[in-house]
Formats: C-alpha cells, sequence, structure tokens
RNA sequence: GGGAUGGUAGCUCAGUGGUAGAGCAGCGGACUUUUAAUCCGUUGGCCGUGGGUUCGACCCCCACCCGUCCCA
C-alpha cells in the first residue's frame, strides 16, 4: 500500500481496510479488474423465458448461461452456497458448490463481499422451492467493491444520501430505478409524438450573450477567449423564433434552462423543458395539441391517462378546464365580488393582506394575477388551463385583438402547480421594440427578473414571422406527476444540493 | 428568509443528566437447496461542528453546518 493510501486509511472503516486488502491480494494473484467476460443472458430475459417452465422441463433443456452483475445477497453453508446477482434488468440467483468449482475459487468466494461484481456460467434450473437459478461451474469476481453497501434489508432511506450518493440509490432503490426508466419513456414518449407531428427537432444555445424568453435572474458566466460576460440560458424562445423566420415551421427542443432560483421541492436551478412552436397556428390550437401530448406521455408513463398523484386522482383524459384568470378566482375564492375584482385599490389591500406588496407601477390584469396566485393557483388539481393573460406580464405574446389588455396567452396547471405556459406569439416587430424597451425601463427601475433588449430578435422579426403558436411544458413537473414523486428532486438524478458538511 | 423537525457504528434505528446499545454488514468458526438462510464467538463510535451550564452532557442552553417538511 502506497504512503498516500495510508493516510486514507487511517480515516476509513475497517470495513473498507479490510476490502482494500482483500483488492491487494487479487492484485498480488493476476488481473484485478478483468474485462475479457462475455456475458450471454439478463437475468430478466432469463425469468421472462425460463420462469415459468417446470423443472422437470427445464433442466433436461441444459440451458448454459453467462450472467454478470452485483452481488446482492450471499448465503454460505458449508460446501454450497447461493448468491444473488442483480444487473440492469432483474436479480438472478447462483447456486455455487465446492464440488463443481472446485475448492480454490469457491474458498475465494467466501471472502467476497456483498457489491462485488461477478459473473458466472452454468446452467439453469429450479431449486426445491421453484426459484429459477444458475447452477454454476464457472465463477469470477469481475470487480471488487471497496464500500459497504447499505443493509440488505431496509437499504438506503436516508434522503440525502439518496440524493447526493445517487449511484447507491440506484443500486439499492428499485423504485429510484423505475421513477428513471419511467423519466426516459416520457421524453421518448413526448418526442415520438412530436416528431409524428411534423416538428424537427433542434438545439440551441444554452449560452447567451443576452437571457431573454422569460422573466427570470439569469446564471452569469464568463468567456475567457472572447472576454465577455455570457448567461446560462433561461429560455430556449427567442432563439427557437428565429427558426421559425428561417422557415422551420414546427420546431422543438427538450433541453436544460438555468434559473438563478431558490430550491424548493418544485424548483431545481436547471431544469428540462420542452418548448416548442408551430406557425399558422394559434394559443387555442396549442391547448388542444398540448393536451394531447401531455396525454400521450402519461399513456406511455403509466398506460392510462387517469392517475394518483400523492394518492389523489388527476384525471389526464377528459378535455382540460380552461378558465379565465377572474374566473378561477371567483370559482376557487367566491368571497371576492366582481365588482372587487375590477377594483385596483381594492385588490392591492386583499393582496398586502397575503403579505404580498404589489408594485406600484402595476396595473389591474397582474393584480388580478397576483391575487390567483395566492387565492386560485394551489387549488387547481384536475388539469386547467388558464386563460388571458395580461399584456404586462407578457412581454412575447401576442395581444388579444377583442380584449383590450390582455394576451392570448395560457397556463396549465394540474395538482396546484404549473406545468406548460403557451401562447400566440407576438410577431409585430415595431410592438416587440416597444415591449422590449418596457422592459428595459423596468430593469432600470429594480425589476431584475425584467427582460433585456434584444435587437437581433426585433431583426429576425423585421424579416417577417408568420402567426405563430409556441408553447413550453415544465418536463420535471410532468415526470413528478406520472411517477407520483413528491418532490423535483426525485425525478432529477443528480439534483442540486449544498456542499456536503 | 421564517417555522417545524432531524443528524448516534458502513446501513437501518434505540437510547433523555451518571461506564454509548441492537439488527444487518465485517472478522473467526459450524453447516451441500438457501430465500433478510441459520447457529456459536467477536471487532467496530470526535453521539454533525464549536462554545456554554454542570462534579458529570448523546441528553440542557447558545451559535453554526448539512438535510427533510411547511410557509414566503
Amino acid at each position: 500500500m502506497t504512503e498516500q493510501n495510508q493516510q486514507i486509511s487511517q480515516d476509513e472503516s475497517h470495513i473498507i481496510i479490510e476490502r482494500r486488502t482483500k483488492l491487494q491480494s487479487l492484485r498480488d494473484n493476476g488481473i484485478a479488474f478483468p474485462n475479457d467476460f462475455i456475458r450471454t443472458h439478463l437475468a430478466g430475459d432469463l425469468h421472462a423465458e425460463h420462469g415459468e417452465k417446470l423443472a422437470e422441463d427445464l433442466e433436461p433443456q441444459g440451458v448454459r448461461v453467462a450472467v454478470a452483475g452485483r452481488m446482492m445477497l450471499k448465503r454460505v453453508m458449508g460446501k454450497a452456497s447461493f448468491a444473488t446477482l442483480q444487473d440492469s434488468s432483474s436479480r438472478i440467483q447462483l447456486f455455487i458448490s465446492k464440488e463443481a468449482i472446485g475448492e480454490e475459487i469457491y474458498d475465494a468466494f467466501k471472502k467476497w463481499d456483498m457489491g462485488d461484481i461477478v459473473a458466472a456460467e452454468g446452467v439453469l434450473f429450479k431449486t426445491k422451492t421453484g426459484e429459477l437459478s444458475v447452477k454454476v461451474d464457472q465463477l469470477r469476481l469481475l470487480t471488487k467493491s471497496l464500500r459497504p453497501l447499505p443493509e440488505k434489508f431496509h437499504g438506503l432511506s436516508d434522503q440525502e444520501t439518496k440524493y447526493r450518493q445517487r449511484y447507491v440509490d440506484l443500486i439499492m432503490n428499485d423504485d429510484t430505478r423505475k421513477t428513471f426508466i419511467t423519466r426516459s419513456k416520457i421524453v421518448a414518449a413526448i418526442r415520438h409524438f412530436m416528431l409524428g407531428h411534423d416538428f424537427l427537432e433542434v438545439e440551441t444555445p444554452m449560452l447567451h450573450p443576452i437571457p431573454g424568453g422569460a422573466a427570470a435572474k439569469p446564471f452569469k458566466t464568463h468567456h475567457n477567449a472572447l472576454d465577455m460576460q455570457m448567461f446560462l440560458r433561461i429560455a430556449p424562445e427567442l432563439f427557437l423564433k428565429r427558426l421559425i423566420v428561417g422557415g422551420f415551421e414546427r420546431v422543438f427542443e427538450i433541453n436544460r434552462n438555468f434559473r438563478n432560483e431558490g430550491l424548493s421541492v418544485r424548483h431545481n436551478p436547471e431544469f428540462t423543458m420542452m418548448e416548442f412552436y408551430a406557425a399558422y397556428t394559434d394559443y387555442k390550437w396549442l391547448m388542444d395539441f398540448t393536451e394531447n401530448c401531455i396525454r400521450a406521455a402519461a399513456i406511455a408513463a403509466q398506460g392510462t391517462a387517469t392517475v394518483i398523484y400523492q394518492g389523489r386522482e388527476v384525471d389526464l383524459a377528459k378535455p382540460f378546464a380552461r378558465l379565465t384568470i377572474v374566473g378561477a378566482i371567483q370559482k376557487h375564492a367566491p368571497q371576492y365580488s366582481t365588482v372587487q375584482l375590477e377594483d385596483a385599490e381594492f385588490l392591492r389591500s386583499a393582496l398586502k393582506k397575503f403579505g404580498v406588496d404589489a408594485l406600484p407601477h402595476l396595473g389591474l390584469g397582474a393584480l388580478q394575477l397576483a391575487l390567483f396566485e395566492e387565492t386560485a393557483e394551489a387549488q387547481l388539481w384536475e388539469p386547467t388551463y388558464i386563460i388571458d393573460y395580461p399584456v404586462e406580464v407578457s412581454p412575447l405574446a401576442r395581444a388579444s385583438d377583442t380584449q383590450p389588455g390582455l394576451t392570448e396567452r395560457f397556463e396549465l396547471f394540474m395538482t396546484g402547480r404549473e406545468i406548460a405556459n403557451g401562447f400566440s406569439e407576438l410577431n409585430d416587430p415595431e410592438v416587440q421594440a416597444d415591449r422590449f424597451r418596457q422592459q428595459v425601463e423596468a430593469k432600470e427601475a429594480g425589476d431584475d427578473e425584467a427582460m433585456y433588449y434584444d435587437a437581433d430578435y426585433i431583426r429576425a422579426l423585421e424579416y417577417g414571422m408568420p402567426p405563430t403558436g409556441g408553447c413550453g411544458i415544465g418536463i420535471d413537473r410532468l415526470v413528478m406527476l406520472l411517477t407520483d414523486s413528491p418532490s423535483i428532486r426525485d425525478v432529477i438524478l443528480f439534483p442540486q444540493m449544498r456542499p456536503e458538511a
């Protein structure tokens, strides 16, 4: 052992020291980390193909297999033993007898540890309790595990360790593996849905010279060669619409956004969104389309569009409800009268009771929206589109032709959370330029979430963008819903954590 | 940012002012069809960190660090 290793081992438990000693003896006796084993079968396939067979049917077939995986259980009984290997598909039991593999390897096996990666070859059979197993005649240790796994029965339950050491969580918890497999299926289903509707998948910059496309605080970074400040993107929106200008009439991107905000059960500083844009559509078309897309994702994840979240049903099968902001307040907080909801001063005082200090420049629509967020939003359990957002909080959305001060915009809520946000895009370059100027004024007045003026985006619009609908779906929150996960950290493999103590 | 709650052996957890415990894992031994195998023996702890109170602190007090939940 090197001096450095010795120093490390002083801080390590006796278990790790013991295992390092075993590894050293593997090194002394040959190749400690061999990579020439060839696996022929996965455990899950073996169970699927042979699990139901009777012993007397299976054993005469002499099915020869080579399996490998992490040793999760080990039962040594004198001259014969059982071990359970876990591979990516499932688990398979090994029957290991001294008689079949020889005394030398058998004695070595007795020293192997839980968590070691083991390879075995042999013939399938059924034990007397009927468990499909491999009668092993060749056995090898492929990778020595130096760190002890959590307890075999209770597993790993500490939330912090599950998040910080996801690799251990994945080894120990089938539910965790399932959640991320489901996440992959959801993303695949959404991608398939989009491609099936003639959308082109694209990738736009994550490093932005000007952050745009959303009201949020960005992360700042620095490009050395260009010696310029850059921002991690808060949304891909302005780039995707440049592509609409360019003639890609249906585009989507599934990728990460970064927002410099606090952490919560619903917020991770980097999160995944799908944004999509379709020329010659509007927000009404988007609502129908988004609904179908989410339904397809639910069926891919759970096989049904009627799902249970935290013990309560969410019906994604029936048409999603549609309510205006005021309508939602009236439904979920009926103590406010129609007259009061049109009274800016009343709304300010009502908001104060919720501890919200409404900025003086906010108009009626923004005040109504703030009251909606306080009173109604958390109660929107069944999927509900809230429509007709005020212009002042929707600087990229097309104004309504019939309702002054409102835009053709919706947000989709379910289980009390925002899942999607979409609108008819503002494609009038002169109006967009005005809206940007207003944002810059708000920023100068101290609103650090206000947008920058993006001159190139205006230039793009000046070439002409067809009438377009665009929408963003929060993938993490959708996966939470479809995997019944209470926290966003449960659906992100490596959630953001403070440095370890 | 505020409130609640937690941090004790590698893991899961007991312990409530008087010598730090159990199960699993580990180590030694027995055992040729086990299923969290069983049986005998046994090692292992800055009780999150730093202060304080006390004859004496895992336990009481204060501050801090890192989680979890709720609220903003």
